[in-house]
DNA sequence: CCGCGTTCTGGGAGCGCTCTCAGAACGGGG
DNA sequence: CCCCGTTCTGAGAGCGCTCCCAGAACGCGG
C-alpha cells in the first residue's frame, strides 16, 4: 500500500535508498530486472509498493529518447470522421495494440490546411515517437507534412496514387474481396451484373471496381453507377440502374451502407432479393448488416485487426526491428454469405 | 529555412551559440522573449529558423514539472460513446481550446474495470497535467480512479450522486431548459402535456424530468415514459403515451433522438404535428433536426462550448487561478422555435 | 589458499532545459 | 566625472532518469 505522502513525488533515488542499493540497480529493477539478484529485486520492489514510485516519464524520456506515446492524426476534411463506426472501430483497434505496447495515444485533430504547420512542429518536437494517419483523398496535403517530420509513419488504408510510395500502409484486400463478391454473383447464375462503387477518389472505392472489373472484363459501363458510400446515393443508384437496365440480376455494392440504400428500392420496387436481384455489400458493418432485410451478404474485412497491424507495423519500424520486414500489409478479407444473395 | 541537418536536432544550446548569446538568453526569446533586448531578441529568432531548432519537450517537462497535455477519459460501458454524435462535438470543442492553449489532448480508452489499474497508474504517473471525464452512469467506479491519482480533473456531464460532489464539472441547464420547452407548451395551449424522459441512472435524464415537473407540479403519472434515448424508444413511448392517454396534446421529449422516433409514430398514426400533438425536443443535434417533419422545435445547448469550458476550467486550475472561481459551470440553454410547437 | 574469470553493483556523467542569482552594462543625477 | 539604481545577461545548478564503466564480490580450478 502506497504510503500517503502527499509532498512531492518519490524518486527512484528515494527507492533506492528505501531498499539499500544503489539507483543504478533500482533502476534495473524498475525496468524489468535483469541482471539483479532476487533477493535485491524482490527488496526493491518492495520500496517501490511502500514508496508508491512511479517512474517520471519526463526524465526517462529525455535519456532514452522515446517517450512511448504515438499520434493517430484525424484529418477532417468532410466531417463526419469521428463517428464514422469503420473508424472507431479502427482507433479501437489501434489503442488496444498501443496499450498492449505500453504506448499512449496522442490525438491529432487537424481541422484544414491551416492546422498543418501546428501538426509538423508538434511531430517535429520530439513528442511522439510516430504516428498514425489514414489516407484519405489525392490531394490531401498532410502525409508531406507528416514526411517532412521525419517521423516514422504508417497509413491506414491504400494511399492515393501521388502520395509518396514508400510510406507503409494496411489496408485489406479490396479487389480481392471484390472478386470474390463478384465471382459469387455469377456463381449463383447471375448474368447482369451491376456495381455500385464508391468515390473516384478514394483508394477502396477503385480497388474494389477493379476487383469488379477483373471477374467481368468487359461489363456494359450501363451497369455501373458511382455513389458515395451512403446510404441514400445507394438508393438511388439503384433505382436508375433498374430503369436502365431493368435486366440486372445481381448487383455487387462497394459498401454496406450504399447496399443497404439498394436494398430500400429494391425493396420499394417489389424487386425480390435474392430471386429477382441478388446483392452483395462490402465491409460487413454490424450496425448495417443487421437491420437489412433480407440480412446482407458482404465482404468481411477485419476492421480493428487492421488498426491493430497498423500500430504493429510502426512499433516494429520504432524498435529498428523494422528490415526485413514488410513494408505495408494488405490483409484479406473473406465472403460472408447471408439471404441476400 | 531550416537547415538539413539529418544529424541530431539543434539544442539551445546551439542555438545560443549562433546567436552568440548565452543559453539563458536564448531560453528567454523561445520562451516569449520577455526582458530581452530586441537586437538580441531578433537575432536569436534568426538563430532558431536557420537551426529549425524544436524545444526538447521532455527536458521542459522535467524542469517545469509541466507537460502540456491532458487526458480525455473515454469509458465504453455501453459501446457507442465514440461514435455518438453528442459525444464528438464535445470532444472537438475540447481538441480546440486544447489546441489554443497548446496543450495536447491524450486519449484513454477505458475499456472495462480491469483497465483503471492501468488507468491510474497513467494518471498519476505525470504523463498529462489533468484529466477530462465525462459522468456516465452512477455506479461508475471511475470517478474514484481518477480522484485516486490526485490530478485535477474536470467532469462533462453533472455526476451522479455518491460521487464526489467536489470534482468540478460542466453541464447544460437541463432543468430550465425542460422548464422552459414544458411553459412553451403550456403557453400554446396544452392541456395534455406527456413526458418521454431519459434513463433515470443519467443525470441529465433526471434533471430534464425535474424541470417538466417543475412546471407541472401535479401531471399525472400516466403522462410520463421511460426511453433510453433511442429514436425507437421515443416511437414506442409515444405509442404507449396515445394507446392510454388519447387526449394528449402535447410531449416534452427527453432528448431529439427519441423526439425523432415519436414524430415517426404521430406521423404513421395520421396525427397531426403541431394541431394535435405538439412536439418539444432536446439537444438540437443537427443531424437529427434537420431530417424530422415537421422540423423539431426544441432545446439548444452549446455542446462544443461545453467541450471548451471543461478546458477552461480546468486550465484555470492547472495555473492555479482557480481559486475564486465558480468550480462547476452550468451553461444556458435555449428553445429553438420550429415547426413541430 | 591464491589467482583469474565471471557476474553484480554503484559512482558518475549527462540528456536539454529552466530559473535563480550575481555581476555587467547602462543611464541619470549630483 | 563619479556614484548608484535599474535593466539585461550569463554562469551554473539542478530536474529524475539511464547507462557506461570501473570495481566489488563470488566461484572455481590449481
Amino acid at each position: 500500500m502506497p504510503e500517503q505522502t502527499t509532498g512531492p513525488r518519490p524518486t527512484l533515488e528515494a527507492v533506492a535508498a528505501r531498499a539499500g542499493v544503489s539507483r543504478a540497480t533500482a533502476s534495473r529493477v524498475v525496468n524489468g530486472g535483469a541482471g539483479v539478484r532476487p533477493p535485491l529485486v524482490e527488496k526493491v520492489r518492495r520500496a517501490v509498493d511502500e514508496l508508491g514510485y512511479v517512474p517520471n516519464h519526463a526524465a526517462r524520456t529525455l535519456v532514452t529518447r522515446r517517450n512511448g506515446a504515438v499520434a493517430v492524426i484525424i484529418a477532417e476534411p468532410e466531417f463526419r470522421i469521428f463517428s464514422d463506426p469503420f473508424f472507431e472501430q479502427q482507433v479501437r483497434g489501434i489503442s488496444r495494440e498501443l496499450t498492449a505496447h505500453d504506448a499512449q495515444l496522442v490525438l491529432l485533430w487537424v481541422e484544414g490546411p491551416g492546422d498543418h504547420e501546428r501538426i509538423a512542429r508538434y511531430l517535429g518536437g520530439g513528442h511522439v515517437d510516430g504516428a498514425l494517419a489514414f489516407s484519405l483523398h489525392s490531394d490531401d496535403a498532410l502525409p508531406a507534412v507528416i514526411e517532412g517530420a521525419r517521423i516514422p509513419v504508417v497509413l491506414g488504408g491504400r494511399p492515393a496514387p501521388g502520395i509518396d510510395p514508400a510510406v507503409p500502409f494496411v489496408d485489406c484486400d479490396n479487389r480481392g474481396g471484390a472478386r470474390e463478391a463478384v465471382r459469387h454473383l455469377v456463381e449463383r447464375g447471375c448474368r447482369s451484373i451491376a456495381h455500385i462503387s464508391g468515390p473516384a477518389d478514394q483508394t477502396s472505392a477503385v480497388d474494389r471496381l477493379h476487383g469488379y472489373r477483373d471477374v467481368l472484363i468487359d461489363a456494359d459501363p450501363a451497369l455501373l453507377r458511382v455513389g458515395d458510400f451512403t446510404e441514400e446515393s445507394g438508393a438511388r443508384a439503384m433505382a436508375e440502374l433498374l430503369d436502365h437496365r431493368p435486366d440486372v440480376d445481381g448487383v455487387f455494392v462497394a459498401n454496406d451502407l450504399m447496399a443497404s440504400g439498394a436494398l430500400l428500392t429494391l425493396r420499394e420496387r417489389g424487386v425480390r432479393v435474392p430471386e429477382d436481384v441478388a446483392v452483395v455489400g462490402f465491409d460487413d458493418m454490424a450496425s448495417v448488416v443487421g437491420r437489412t432485410s433480407p440480412a446482407l451478404t458482404t465482404v468481411h474485412q477485419d476492421i480493428e485487426g487492421m488498426g491493430r497491424l497498423m500500430v504493429k507495423l510502426l512499433m516494429r519500424r520504432l524498435d529498428g526491428t523494422g528490415s526485413g520486414i514488410p513494408d505495408s500489409v494488405i490483409t484479406p478479407t473473406s465472403l460472408v454469405r447471408r439471404a441476400s444473395a
